[in-house]
DNA sequence: TCTGGGGTCCTAGGACCC
DNA sequence: TCTGGGGTCCTAGGACCC
């Protein structure tokens, strides 16, 4: 019989809980870490409605008293860092979810620390005593009951659930609590009378699929019986990269959209050849001045990590989408993105590109200057910082749309 | 001062091949 | 001349997560 040995650790409101430990004026109070947009809030002011991703304009009407403040993102890494290398003082098998949260498998640890929930707890402790973060656990015998579990610790609690009790546990639960239910399957749920897990499970798989699809409903089925096959994995490559810029509303005007492409194929070159890795299919998504988006994609004959190629494609996509609909006259972000990844560095030299009005050959001179370009701006900038080359600094002037670009890094997956 | 940024996964229809 | 079904790839959209 399979053991809880999988645990979930989560740092409570990692950013805001970081401001009030290196301000202690902040401590107690209602934070919210950003600015134009709310990045994170303490729970302080989680209580007046304060969300992330929140306008802070919204934010000060729901919290008068909120305190907004710079984030310190290098503070971040660095805590994050401490925090997994204790973990990792148990553990080897982690699978980092975000900077703040991270799966456990301690099945291979018993003898040496004992049970489950003591490590749970001296993990807990040995966070607090040498970062001074609240942290969470939840620990269980699947992943998905393991980050059930922490969700309902928090703040700074744990819970251990015993096999025995699992369902016990579990069907009481708001079925909002389950990964992969947001606004709108509860409320698909709520038409079948669907609250709490309990509700899901007694439910037949088919009654739900006609209304969710097949997949999703059989997928929360088998959740809600805690039905989980996921195993911890300590090797998960990414496997798409992009990069999005929001600016407001704005009229359509060539002469920026390309500047903010390129801006934008400029950011993920950067990281596809730092991570030698090279993709298909490039997307790029439009949103209009009403917040609507659409998406287009295109998938090449061969992969390509060049800057001016992903720019190329970019443009291309972003011209068919803004012609297919002629009636919107504003548009509010972009985004580039490229996916169908593959390794390796053997693939630099670009492709035959025919989407447009250039085409870049293998071998050609065009191409080869066009990789030799990419490489040294790289170089230069590993040494002197993004801004030093380059037509980053132009592209997109700092205002309160946007985000540092420091929040970028920490929000990327590996 | 209306609405950030980086991701994953699923669905559905059409093209194309066997 | 008419016509089958399965598999795979591609595109577009959407829900969701941190």
């Amino acid at each position: 019989m399979a053991r809880p040995d999988i645990l979930h650790v989560d740092l409570d409101a990692f950013y805001a809980s970081v401001e009030q430990l290196l301000n202690p004026l902040l401590r107690g109070r209602p934070i919210a870490v950003g600015g134009g947009v709310v990045l994170a809030a303490s729970y302080e002011a989680r209580a007046f409605g304060v969300r992330s991703g929140m306008p802070g304009s919204r934010a000060r009407l729901l919290c008068p008293g909120l305190v907004f403040v710079e984030g310190n993102f290098s503070e971040y890494s660095r805590l994050s860092d401490e925090v997994f290398s204790i973990c990792d003082d148990f553990t080897p098998l982690i699978e980092k979810i975000s900077i703040d949260e991270a799966f456990l498998d301690v099945s291979g640890s018993r003898h040496l620390f004992g049970k489950p929930g003591v490590m749970g707890r001296r993990i807990r402790q040995r966070v607090l005593d040498e970062t001074g973060l609240p942290i969470s656990v939840g620990v269980a015998r699947t992943k998905f009951l393991a980050k059930i579990a922490s969700q309902v610790a928090k703040p700074d609690g744990m819970i251990v659930v015993p096999v025995a009790h699992e369902l016990a546990f579990l069907h009481p639960l708001p079925v909002r609590l389950m990964w992969g239910v947001g606004p709108v399957t509860q409320d698909k749920l709520r038409q079948y009378g669907v609250e709490t897990i309990g509700d899901l499970a007694g439910l037949p798989e088919s009654t739900l699929a006609g209304r969710l699809g097949g997949g999703i409903a059989r997928h929360l089925h088998a959740l809600s019986w805690n039905r989980d096959p996921r195993g911890v994995s300590t090797s998960r490559r990414a496997k798409s990269i992009s990069s999005q810029s929001g600016f407001g509303r704005r009229d359509i005007d060539d002469e920026f959209i390309n500047r903010v492409l390129h801006d934008l194929a400029d950011r993920v070159g950067t990281r596809m050849r730092a991570g030698e890795r090279a993709g298909r299919t490039i997307t790029v998504r439009i949103r209009f001045g009403d917040m609507t988006s659409i998406t287009r994609s295109m998938t090449l004959a061969a992969p390509i990590s060049s800057t001016g190629g992903l720019y190329r494609a970019a443009r291309t996509l972003v011209r068919s989408g803004l012609a297919d609909h002629p009636q919107h006259r504003q548009i509010s972000l972009f985004s580039v993105g490229i996916s169908g990844l593959s390794v390796g560095t053997a693939l630099q030299l670009e492709l035959p590109l025919n989407f447009d009005d250039t085409v870049l050959r293998p071998g050609t001179e065009a191409g080869r200057r066009l990789h030799d370009l990419d490489r040294a701006v790289d170089a230069l900038r590993l040494r002197f910082g993004r801004q030093a080359v380059g037509h980053a600094a132009s592209a997109l002037s700092p205002d309160r749309h946007s985000v540092p670009d420091e929040f970028r890094k920490l929000a990327q997956k590996s």
